[in-house]
DNA sequence: CTTGACAAGTGGCCTGACCACCTGATTACA
DNA sequence: TGTAATCAGGTGGTCAGGCCACTTGTCAAG
């Protein structure tokens, strides 16, 4: 028997994570920020108190997570920490789970009819305006698919980003970039696009008269239908649709 | 100027990251499920034509993502695999962002809405005796403040379980993690214990109808309160809201 | 002033070695 | 015979030290 744990397993275990957490919180505390170099390997062993490899190990793991890029011969830097590199490591759990798709975009479906909502009652007259040219834009870009797709894409963050919440961006653009895939499939489509495009300019018109419901009502339809749209392609590829196990 | 590059970066760098990428393929192949164990740290080195602090490096890149589990002198394991785990790396996301407690609230507030709804539509008769056990335990913890937020804790938390969306569950908790502070001080004053309760209550009850709407506009009403007495809280404790800072 | 070579700094990778821990088998004891 | 203590091997945790490859800045040659 154990000796009483008060706290479920603060103990951070192995000497090259705890390395990674500290380089980490150097981060979370501003004193390493986006292009800073990390010292060099040799360096950062002795400063912590570990081995090299130790070292290694943990700028290894920040590697895979994004957050630091080293350059053979030239120095180990942080990365621009743009939320949708942060986020891609998920990637895996889309592979070893496709129905993650579908839990993926219901959660981008309820950041968006949110931020609709909140953006209605708060954004400014340069987003607006700013909106409203890309909306101008993608009617004349009906017909490039991969024109269109940008967009299309860059709209929705606008949209997200009017609500004045940081927070609230940088996790819709982390969901959204893991989505870019499906979202490529669904521009494809002429059809689409137009269905599309008269779903932007409602629920433009909607924020330009504040009226939150509308909005929210417009962007909820709008990413419905595109999860019709997306539940036919994954229907289509797999046979089991959803069918999850219990966890 | 470089020769040319017509691929991005498809040359994955490191030995022990295209490791780790093997071993990942492995168990998307399905031929490394959960619970497995790998190979020895010494023979998987061999067989992958290289050291074993290079086979270590991938291993612990893998660990730090949750995907596998390193038992001191008992070999390395497969871990559950549990989506919510997966999902962590947007815990880091959220820590960096620089925020405040207001903004990162109201993506609580947004994320619980929406959950109350879609969990109406879909909850279990297990999950709903679940929660109304805790409400009951709820009920009588009402004077002790810190059991009191534990069980607070685990109620809303179970809200969003219900959704049966796992990523959904972890974006709420790792939100939910830097409230984690903010929440125990609102618990500690006894009629917003009550006030609280009653609310819960009543998103219990709007649950076991399967009734969307009532249940996320009660939720909203609740996280509404809250607010209002966080704002208060926080115009009086702090003049300068700031993250707090990771353990 | 430009260009080329060189040298120091730095990451990439490896060999080899201990230590700490767990497990199962063996042995000793009851 | 059965149980408990012991022990040896396997395995992860960590370190030391070294060599190679690449980058960069410097300095000398043109």
């Amino acid at each position: 028997m154990s000796p009483a744990r008060v706290f479920p397993v603060l103990q951070k275990s192995s000497v090259s994570l705890q390395a990674a957490e500290a380089i980490k919180s150097l981060i979370v505390a501003g004193e390493l920020g986006s292009g800073d170099a990390l010292p060099p390997e040799r360096d950062l062993a002795v400063m912590l108190g570990i081995s090299r490899p130790s070292v290694r190990e943990a700028i290894r793991v920040l590697t895979a997570m994004n957050v630091v890029e080293p350059r053979h011969g030239g120095g180990t830097y942080v990365t621009s920490l743009d939320p949708r590199l942060l986020a891609r490591p998920i990637n895996f759990l889309l592979q070893i789970e496709p129905s993650s798709f579908l839990d993926l975009f219901e959660v981008r479906q309820v950041l968006e009819v949110a931020a609709a909502r909140l953006a209605a009652a708060r954004i400014s007259e340069e987003m607006l305006s700013s909106l409203e040219e890309l909306v101008g834009a993608a009617a004349a870009a009906l017909r490039q698919p991969a024109r269109y797709s940008e967009l299309d894409f860059e709209l929705h963050a606008k949209v997200v980003e009017a609500t004045g919440n940081p927070i609230y961006l940088s996790l819709y653009e982390s969901v959204s970039d893991l989505l870019l895939e499906t979202r490529r499939r669904t521009a494809r489509v002429p059809a689409m696009r137009n269905q599309d495009h008269d779903d932007h300019v409602a629920i433009v018109a909607a924020l330009r008269v504040h009226d939150g419901d509308v909005a929210a009502q417009a962007m909820h339809e709008h990413l419905e239908r595109m999860r019709r749209v997306l539940d036919g392609v994954f229907g289509e590829d797999e046979r089991a649709p959803r069918q999850k196990e219990h966890s």
